[in-house]
DNA sequence: AATTCGTCCAACCGCGATTAC
DNA sequence: GGTAATCGCGGTTGGACGAAT
């Protein structure tokens, strides 16, 4: 069996790697925009597609030719997954985490540890990556158990403890553990 | 002003699970 | 049922950038 760490399509087609452009996450918005997140691998094959049709198109449109050739997609299914989750969904907050977030981050961390997918569905906004980059880069360095975590953070003017000593509301960490458990 | 160091974050890699053929 | 392709997740890396020296 193949590994499928790196797509067979990655070594195959000599396909664009590092930090996007704004050109190509236009593109990327443009496709999904026109035909869904449900297949990434379509985002390839389409564009593809699209080059080849843009191609018998430009064939007599030569002064086209830079324009057209540079709205090719050339990343794999799995690297644009990736960018659309993590930066170009419409949905997502951005900035910096509040006190209120980071301390459900921790919170969920105690029931779910690093399932940062599952802690990030409990955060509207937030993806994985974002979560697993704060929690490594600072909440990690200085986490406490949750009971000096509370006291240091306590904050009267928003968040209230509830009866377990615990900023969460029932209804999240019932979600938690019931993720925890299943 | 130049260099080094540390931090942050976007993106890649590897793996397991799932789906398609 | 077996194999290949695809998806999604978590761990890790590398580069950009600011702070310190």
């Amino acid at each position: 069996m193949v590994s499928v760490g790196r797509h067979s399509c990655c070594y195959k087609q000599k396909l664009r790697k590092g930090l996007w452009s704004p050109e190509e996450d236009e593109k990327l918005i443009k496709h999904i925009t026109k035909f869904g997140h449900g297949c990434w691998n379509s985002v390839l094959k389409l564009a593809s597609f699209n080059s080849l049709l843009i191609s018998a198109i430009i064939a007599h449109l030569p002064h086209l030719l830079t324009f057209l050739v540079s709205s090719g997609l050339e990343r794999c299914g799995k690297s644009c997954r990736l960018r659309w989750i993590n930066y170009l969904r419409p949905d997502l907050k951005r900035g910096t985490f509040s006190q209120q977030e980071e301390k459900l981050i921790i919170e969920l961390h105690v029931v779910l540890g690093n399932k940062w997918s599952q802690i990030a569905a409990q955060l509207p906004g937030r993806t994985d990556n974002e979560i697993k980059n704060l929690w490594n880069s600072s909440i990690k360095i200085h986490h406490k158990p949750l009971s000096e975590v509370n006291d240091d953070r306590k904050d009267p003017s928003s968040n209230e403890k509830n009866s377990q000593g615990s900023y969460l509301d029932e209804k999240t960490k019932k979600a938690a553990a019931a993720m925890a458990s299943s």
